[in-house]
DNA sequence: GAATACCTGCGGCATATTGTCCCAATTACT
DNA sequence: AGTAATTGGGACAATATGCCGCAGGTATTC
């Protein structure tokens, strides 16, 4: 078996250095990178056999290192880790061959379980289908918003155009929260 | 190429109708199926390569039919449409090979790009059927609360609960939008 | 290099929409 | 009949949105 070695890739301090501690804590090798170059840099030079991917890294996301991951790798789980969680998010990150996808708040464990977890498929079948509940209007023009924003690459003048929005009200709407429930 | 043959597996009567019509309209042979069961016939039977199936069919979800899907026709390409915000369901769905997943309300045009777009993938040629306007937040808001207070049988508290906002707000919308656009 | 064209983030404001609370008049439901 | 739930609406404060304008950033073009 390889050793565990654990790619982190977040430009939260505080979060990465508290991940990191409670995962070497766990007896995980951790290399730790804030940014998208740095973590190129280690996914050359080391070899990583998992990693811990902040959707957001200030400006853009972290998608872009999944292939690298992949090629540099490709037994390696990557898990996607966003504080903004959305389906479009969720679902572009499964598409380009992430493993799973977690919504910030999680623990270690969480996170941990749902980077080694293989399959964890008996879930769905019954048990999902049963908390059917609508989805919020506010959930649900989150989701929107986040599809169309996807669409346009993240351009936010020619998505507020579309949603027939103000750019002012989209962008305010995009720097408050996800909409907990 | 082959005929275009779409297979809509849909447990709510007028949805699946309304849609039915949309797609023959759009060149589309369709099977509709409003379970599980006779979705698997219908894919044993006939040679889909679209499937459209609603996540949700009455206590069970639809991801069990991705195999067989993929197992009949392998180039098959298959959307998940969900009334319910999960993300959880939409990673999982992917992971089982469905090619998208999309969150309702959505139109035919809606529904039909996310089917066929390979998004960013490799197809570089389908730039015409690319660019469609999306619902406007307004709109979407409106389809949505309008399906949920049907659901209800037009119980405005009810629906307002569900939807997690004040019956006030709800009342207002109601009275001032008879039209929405 | 300079001009042009977008996009982005953000500070005011005036206006519009919501959240709350409260009531009186119905409508269920047992 | 009697209690619980629903409904339409008034009043008012708390937010949210539309709109304008500005400065800095990034391409693209001449």
């Amino acid at each position: 078996m390889d050793r565990k070695h654990i790619l982190l890739v977040e430009d939260d301090e505080v979060f990465s250095r508290v991940m990191s501690r409670a995962l070497l804590h766990r007896g995980y090798e951790i290399s730790h990178a804030a940014n998208e170059e740095d973590a190129s840099q280690l996914i050359e030079s080391s070899h990583v056999n998992y990693a811990i991917l902040d959707l957001n890294l200030g400006g853009h996301t972290s998608l872009g290192l999944i292939a690298p991951l992949k090629r540099s790798n490709p037994d390696s789980r990557i898990l996607i880790l966003t504080g903004y969680a959305s389906i479009t998010t969720a679902v572009e990150a499964i598409k380009l061959g992430a493993d799973n996808y977690l919504a910030k708040p999680a623990d270690a464990d969480e996170i941990l379980s749902a980077l080694l977890n293989n399959e964890q498929s008996s879930t769905p079948v019954d048990s999902e289908a049963a908390h059917l509940e609508p989805m919020s209007v506010r959930r649900l023009e989150w989701e929107h918003i986040q599809k169309v924003l996807n669409e346009n690459d993240g351009n936010i003048s020619e998505t507020a155009r579309q949603l027939k929005m103000h750019r002012r009200t989209l962008q305010r709407k995009l720097q408050k929260r996800p909409v907990a429930k």
